[in-house]
DNA sequence: TATTGTTATACTCTATAACTATA
DNA sequence: TATAGTTATAGAGTATAACAATA
């Protein structure tokens, strides 16, 4: 059977040996898709960091500032700032710890709780985009398949 | 029935709400594995750039370097360091065009032919780190899905 | 004038290291 | 002395813009 239009290769196209190569699919496409969000967060006036911050306060559990750092792999410096942004925002509340007064007990207010939500929504929208060529069950093999790898290799990722 | 040992959650655990996007595993799963693989390069005296012009170059066809830049979405002027490192160790070869003089018309050397192998083994040896919680099959797939949402955002990554 | 490769500059992130206040 | 939070500094990585040669 003859074929009538020959697959045709595009000039710029990704050597096979790239494409072969999931790590480098994973990396090009974490990179994007953080891009992206990134993007939409901002025009909300908002940062990547200041969602994992506030998910990580989601939980539930009241945080010191170091635990919040350590469990997001953020220098703890640098959270600082994230914290600042959160608290002028009127998402979060820095206490000082009563018994130990050199900590401060981090916790949401009821507008940063709300305020998820809406973060949330932006997130899904993204993923929306990106897994759109997926069908419900490749996704989900996706996640499962990234989740155990992720939890493999840090034991900070919790896999069911 | 009882549980003897109900599940112990670590003290820096990622929040459940970052653990379900896919979009987080994704981009943290990828910045991993490009610094692992940036320093096991790194100890060869190379970089992932290196590895990704030379890929590029052992398409068979001959390359300009613009070509090549807009290929891996480099920058033109950072594709110059790269090459520069290339040539100096004598894996590829810069030629004028002789048709339009401005361009160079970039080659792999034999030596640089043969590099491609010794890499291609470093990120083999990472891949084979980092996948290995999974079952060959399950591997498989997740490169499958990853590779046509990769092709669904960026036409460069060709899927068969 | 526009384009190729090159070089130089500036900006963003991040990593490191001082600094203070409490313990 | 050691630790929590803060602040300041330095480095890598990247993006932008000027530059010389050729078209």
């Amino acid at each position: 059977m003859t074929v009538p239009f020959p697959e045709v290769k595009q000039p710029d196209a990704l050597p096979e040996e790239l494409c072969a190569c999931t790590s480098f699919l994973l990396a090009r496409l974490g990179y994007a898709i953080k891009l992206s969000a990134l993007e939409a967060f901002e025009e909300e006036g908002f940062s990547l960091y200041q969602y994992s911050v506030l998910a990580v306060l989601g939980e539930g559990t009241r945080e010191t500032q170091a635990t919040i750092a350590d469990t997001l792999k953020l220098d703890r410096g640098q959270l600082v700032g994230v914290l600042d942004g959160l608290e002028e925002a009127g998402l979060i509340e820095r206490r000082r710890d009563q018994v130990d007064r050199r900590r401060h007990t981090v916790s949401l207010t009821p507008a940063g709780r709300k305020q998820i939500g809406k973060m949330r929504a932006i997130v899904k929208r993204i993923e929306d985009q990106y897994f759109e060529p997926l069908d419900a069950e490749t996704r989900a093999n996706l996640h499962d398949a990234l989740l155990r790898v992720a939890a493999n290799q840090d034991s900070r990722f919790q896999h069911s």
